[in-house]
DNA sequence: GCCATGCCTTGACATCGATCAAGCCCGCGC
DNA sequence: GCGCGGGCTTGATCGATGTCAAGGCATGGC
């Protein structure tokens, strides 16, 4: 069964998942980049290292760490087919974050001064560049106020959320997603202990928003996706009105 | 007296300020953008609105304020001179975020389509862009591993440091500095509640890494940005070793 | 098969920062 | 001068989440 707002969706995801498969095409054909397989923590570079690159998710996933000069790391970013990586080191000539790959995947390498050429030619292309970027400052903006204003629980579900947001606009399965990271890493991204990240999926599990598809726990079947943000909503509730940053002590960060 | 360290700071600020200043000149140049004075509270866009111009701060200072449907709200980010803004509506057609000033300055209004014709033409100008979107890109990420991996304490100090270092890149007076938000904003920004800000500031005093410069407790005078430093690695030190997210209470996020 | 290892879960307890509350200070209008 | 309001500070208390610890369960090497 299919409510209309199911059906919006479906086009939105239809929509979202032709324009990455045209982005695709668009390079191989102005730039016929060349194409690397890289395998689970197999880093597609790292901080320090001389920029040079783009670089576009054909397949898999990959996380982008972001580490201080003192020694404090954090999992800034997740990415997925069709995303673009790299831009952070435009500005300095040096890449300022490790990108590392969460499984198998293609890469597609892309010089930045083949593309900057290319670009003067093709509207679509410089285009695409620049949606790319732009889209990456809004999802990192996002990402931070779900870190800076949702309890723990809360930010276990969006995180689950946005997984499945991100599969969908890809057209891939969601019935069963596969976390590919451990609880480590998820609490490093969300800002939080392993432990913690361990309690909110075992509530979230206990509340039936969730269930664990495999033995490892590694594997999760969501619901639904309205369910998370119904949880999420849930958890903000006690804390009523209060809203911004600051008034409530769900609102941590 | 002026160390060898302080002197090489000096020479990249000196080269910031002059990198700032070039690429205004560059934009006067190529594109006699439109100026508007803007005052403090307000908008420079709102989210929502069509998305049709990027802006460029002459002078001022400005918040990115972001929220979630929910009414969740955060400020994302702070605007100085020669910082771009809206990039974030590029993707969309759509601004995700208010930029709203924080006290009376200029900015340079710049229609998206026009600068993407003269970039055509520049390759100077198309860089500029790039880059400005790069610096945005790295910067958020800087500032979301310090509100996620930073003690409460650690992330004001850390926040002076970087209003510090801002200004200075920009060749402004730094002896003596003007918080332009209030205690709220202050911890809205860093995820925290405005008693927890003041008390911050309080101890940041009784150490004598700050004094207040004016009855008003709004500015501030910084001892040096070393000490500042120090205070947030003096803050981190307790906790040792443990460094990442999740291996420290100080690691709240 | 068996053990070692890594990842995960769960409980008990500690602590940082949120919440609640009271009061101060400064600027402003009258 | 005086009262008012907004912003700030400070104290007392509470609660969410970090920390510590013990144990379970898969996987892989032997």
């Amino acid at each position: 069964m299919t409510t209309p707002v199911q059906a919006l969706a479906d086009a939105d995801n239809r929509r979202a998942s032709q324009q990455i498969t045209d982005t695709l095409a668009l390079l191989t054909e102005t730039l016929r980049p060349q194409r690397r397989i890289v395998h689970a923590g197999e880093p597609l570079y790292r901080a320090g290292g001389r920029f040079g690159n783009l670089f576009v998710l054909n397949s898999g996933f990959v996380k982008i760490v972001n580490a201080s000069a003192d020694g404090r790391e954090q999992v800034a970013g997740l990415k997925f087919r069709g995303d673009w990586l790299g831009f952070d080191g435009i500005a300095n000539g040096a890449y300022s974050c490790d990108a590392v790959a969460l499984d198998t995947g293609e890469v597609w390498v892309i010089r930045y001064e083949d593309l900057l050429c290319a670009c003067v030619n093709s509207r679509a292309l410089m285009s695409a560049l620049h949606v790319a970027m732009s889209r990456e400052i809004a999802r990192d903006r996002d990402s931070m106020l779900s870190r800076c204003t949702l309890p723990a629980d809360a930010r276990v579900a969006e995180f689950l959320r946005y997984w499945v947001d991100s599969l969908e606009r890809r057209g891939l399965r969601t019935d069963q997603i596969a976390l590919r990271m451990t609880r480590a890493e998820i609490g490093n991204y969300l800002g939080m202990t392993l432990e913690t990240v361990s309690r909110a999926l075992s509530r979230l599990a206990r509340d039936q928003v969730i269930s664990f598809a495999s033995k490892g726990r590694r594997e999760v079947s969501i619901a639904s996706a309205n369910a998370l943000t119904a949880f999420v909503q849930r958890c903000l509730a006690p804390a009523t009105s209060a809203a911004s940053v600051g008034s409530a002590q769900a609102v941590c960060c």
